[in-house]
DNA sequence: GATAGTTACATCAGATCTGAAGTAAGTAGG
DNA sequence: CCTACTTACTTCAGATCTGATGTAACTATC
């Protein structure tokens, strides 16, 4: 548990996706002796969360016990917070989706009042919704570097103002409920490595309007020293030349690669657009210019990708975000890293979209919130 | 123990530098209980690896219990081979190096032959030398991929021939001792680990005839999927151009950075060099030609590593290698770092030379070995 | 020189995890 | 319907680690 932290989350997304049904399947999936699954399988039969619901076919032998989740026990709130707008999502205890909304939401202005008409946001969501269970706690990412043990916004480039801010006790003072909080592209990787195959490490990308990345080993979440690991965004590119970028210096993957960026260059060239989904679409439509801008971004990510590829010998690299909806984009991507990296990296690197798409983030901040729910259910039900 | 591969040697280390002598002391350096430590202490005790010799002075209270390390109980062989040549040292079993030799040895023939005629080099340093006690392993350093695991190397870039070699079944045979093999570039980051402080994270290079770099996360070195994780030479590099490199690709780091590419480059230049030594001993000497090449290889190899450093936020960067001798190569590697990571990656970054020099490798395979040795002491002591 | 406070170390009980053995409950074949 | 084999799950003992408590041995103070 404690070395997992995705542990009986993993566990239980695997009963309700039918992965495995009975503990034996559990033991052989996540590779864990049956001993252990059965204690943990008992704690959780205990506190609530599992329930028993007769028993499957006979393989020859005796007939499994067939488990389920109880997801009358409740759910959570997950959130992923971008530039404009916010996306709001209730999870049930099995990590599983239940809802989504979108919501419009400027970070733009004093973090106080920003929480708080977040707060007010995902109320009004949940009275749409029809959740069962009643609400157990809330997660949230944010697009920025997060400390996440004390629960603040560390360096929030594109969240002026917020340098230093408690997020964490100021939404738990509106939720009354466990509160956790993470950068986006941590929680990308977090909900992939959740579904994914345990014990893999993964590359996690997320290319929207900005770029971040997550790395999960043995299905921890690599935080670094500041909290700041997993930072691509201002690697500095050829192609980019002496442009400007937000963190001071010049020639930053950012400039040329991010939705930002791909915005303001199509904007140069005549083509009237004002966001990233604006320049997908626009792609997606036939459109040469926004085409070969994403196709180019793909290409430099790719490049920059190759680099972190090569150090970090992952088993899979994953891409989130908006442009990762374009296919030229992931063509280019794959194109650079096959290209680009030592063959004994990529021989057997599977490269592929996140499994949620935009929904991805939401996941990982769910995965994140429950961690705790469990430890907290678990320990009071003994 | 199983968390922390250096957990014991590390312990050992301490007492044998008077960094802590008593428990308290280990339990306070570690930062783990007084009761582990009583226990891990006892182990030792019992094992024969550590003795108890009289008491210190009271520092109010009762005296503490003195700790030392048994010389008698013996050492290990611990060997870095390079192109042309192979260190050979012993170290005490606190990994404190005893005995340092250098021996002509030529890797570009058939394996077999190698490891008998490197079998008889550290035959013939070990009857001049005079090491406490008996010999209990031997660790080696290969400059190329090791299959840890296995015992193989996997892709000898440097070693034709050696694709798949089973070196520590053959190694073991000839010692008929314990037998540990790894990567150069991992090995010299294990070393560092050791003697620095606990839990923190390590980006250790070496920049020698070719360059690689190691990973070490609290404690633990990351090896990756296939074992090659800490590649980074074989990353485009603008200035590189279309330089052809040995990995097949085209304008690796590689062909303008590592010591192999400085030979070249000078030898193009009409000066007459051979290896790596030779470029760093005319650099040295003032050659105008020599210095500015090892500054632009620290240039680029720093441009490289700030990718590294921003993506892994370590909380130090080691350098070792031929290279890392000359300042002005450190120089240039601390501004490009400095100049091209985000701010909150190098706040609190030590940027520093390797503490062990050109030994520094023999340290991380006698680690290597010892936390076998460990293992199997306390095991068999039971 | 009794008392209180400090420091160092040992020991133990509780928690977690896991391999091995045990129990339960089926199928298959005669 | 009895025996042998499978499969599924439980239980238990042993290992490791650690927080809490206990013991030992000293110093300082009145």
């Amino acid at each position: 548990m404690a070395d997992d932290p995705a542990g009986l989350l993993r566990l239980l997304w695997l009963i309700a996706h039918e992965h495995a049904v009975s503990r034996v399947d559990l033991a052989r999936v996540l590779g864990l002796p049956q001993s252990t699954i059965s204690v943990r399988t008992q704690a959780l039969l205990t506190a609530g969360v599992l329930t028993e619901h007769g028993e499957g076919r006979s393989a020859g032998g005796r007939r499994p016990k067939l488990l389920s989740v109880n997801a009358g026990f409740g759910h959570v709130w997950a959130a992923d917070v971008g530039s404009r707008h916010v996306r709001i999502g209730a999870l049930d205890i099995a990590g599983t989706l239940l809802h989504v909304d979108e919501r419009p939401l400027d970070i733009n202005r004093e973090p106080g009042e920003v929480v708080t008409e977040f707060a007010a946001a995902v109320r009004e969501v949940a009275a749409e919704a029809d959740c069962p269970g009643r609400s157990l706690g809330v997660g949230v990412a944010f697009p920025g570097p997060v400390d996440v043990g004390a629960g603040t916004i560390t360096l929030p480039s594109r969240m002026p103002g917020w340098r230093g801010f408690a997020v964490r006790e100021a939404l738990r003072e509106h939720f009354e409920q466990p509160v956790a909080v993470d950068n986006d592209a941590n929680l990308l990787a977090l909900g992939e490595s959740v579904a994914g195959s345990p014990g893999r490490t993964l590359l996690v990308v997320k290319a929207g309007t900005g770029i971040g990345s997550g790395l999960v080993m043995a299905g921890r979440l690599y935080r670094g020293r500041a909290g700041v690991a997993g930072d691509i965004s201002h690697v500095r590119v050829p192609v980019a030349g002496e442009r400007p970028c937000t963190c001071g210096n010049r020639g930053c993957l950012e400039t040329v690669a991010s939705g930002a960026a791909l915005v303001a260059q199509l904007r140069e060239q005549g083509v009237d657009l004002e966001s990233t989904a604006e320049v997908m679409a626009t792609a997606e439509d036939g459109h040469p210019a926004a085409t070969t801008a994403v196709r180019r971004a793909g290409l430099q990510l790719g490049e920059v990708l190759a680099t972190v590829v090569n150090f970090s010998n992952p088993d899979e690299v994953l891409l989130g975000g908006a442009l990762s909806g374009s296919e030229a984009f992931m063509a280019a991507v794959r194109g650079a890293l096959y290209e680009r990296c030592l063959p004994l990296a990529t021989r057997e690197l599977r490269i592929d979209r996140v499994r949620f798409g935009a929904d991805a983030g939401l996941y990982g901040a769910g995965a994140l919130v429950l961690d705790e729910v469990f430890d907290e259910a678990i320990r009071s039900g003994r």
